[in-house]
DNA sequence: CGTGGCATAGTCGATTTCGACTGTTAGATT
DNA sequence: AATCTAACAGTCGAAATCGACTATGCCACG
């Protein structure tokens, strides 16, 4: 029994990937990533393997055997377990339940928003809302596309969260930088 | 040059405590977990040490001197230096602007939330939903209780973004669980 | 048809992070 | 007065994470 209990988010993802298809950890990793440029931790290569590994070791993901493509190295395959599909549930129950606090390196930051001044903290919180409102309108079509191909909505349910978690952060630093520039929110001296 | 450059979110932490009073590492932890109930990753003693020991290698913080109460062990107490300022503005700046894209467990979790089934969806959206609720509540009155004691409002500003996101999400969370009800979120076959 | 560049795959040593363990003091309880 | 407990303060070895390095196949281009 690991001290440090599997904890990483990654570890759901994984799981989450091999319910719908086994796959081989640099495929997992890809597809990761394309879905995921919106979601997910960036995670390093080596990290995957390291958990995959783990994921055996605990008996909830098993190799399905090795294959091979033309003279490529071999790639193992796995596949989930049936232990590995109710952990995944259990986790997944959980993680909705009672999500453990989690910050964004935006919260923390603002936290210390004091230290760049009335004028650095507009300049900076406009940048910010600027990049934020394009990714959203770019988040914003590519979610109608994938609907429009036939794409059900519960496999993007996840981006229509964090579009509309994404709109409540622009607001909040619309007014902010608002009662900035109109003195209604000041600095202690 | 350590090679992965002092990344960690305790960083921004440390050297935004320690802009305001010079502090011994232990304290700092104290006073993050006073404040921080809701913000920043809760963090391990031993962390904490490492962080502060790495921040001195870099020259953004160097020891005071040491302090004793009674009997109890030295206590080495920082002071942020005047690189580590700059370093902090810096920070502060290019993670408001831009602040690496994280995601949270809960949307990480959302994005498997077939695997519950709808009945199992109900069921764990709404504990997320009350749990997230009572906690909004609290964090409310707490907020108004502070600022009415005189604290200016920029030093809880990022409480006041917080609570907003909370909102954000209840709100969604709200309209999920009725789609699911009323049928019009439904699961693929 | 050689070669440069990119996608594919994975390994491994070094760094980072953690949390269990140690030890002290002040105050409460018996 | 002896004992228990909680807050204080830090250390250190083990586990987790990373990213640089390796290596091959495929395709385009001169």
């Amino acid at each position: 029994m690991p001290r440090r209990a599997l904890d990483n988010p990654l570890v759901l993802a994984v799981l989450g990937l091999l319910l719908e298809n086994p796959a081989h950890p640099y495929q997992m990793l890809s597809e990761l990533r394309k879905r995921g440029e919106n979601r997910a931790t960036v995670i390093s290569r080596g990290t995957l393997y390291d958990i995959v590994e783990a994921l055996v070791a605990a008996g909830w993901v098993a190799p399905q055997g090795k294959q091979r493509t033309g003279n490529r190295p071999e790639r193992t395959v796995y596949a989930l377990t049936d232990t590995g599909r109710e952990e995944l549930v259990r986790r997944l129950d959980s993680q909705i339940r009672n999500p453990r606090r989690e910050f964004t390196q935006f919260v923390g930051a603002v936290a210390y928003l004091g230290a760049l001044g009335p004028t650095g903290a507009v300049a900076a919180l406009t940048e910010r809302a600027q990049r934020l409102s394009d990714r959203v309108e770019a988040d914003e079509s590519h979610l109608a596309e994938v609907l429009e191909s036939g794409v059900p909505r519960l496999h993007v349910i996840e981006a229509e969260y964090a579009l509309r978690l994404a709109r409540a952060e622009l607001e909040w630093i619309g007014t902010v930088v608002d009662e900035i520039r109109v003195g209604s929110l000041t600095w202690p001296t």
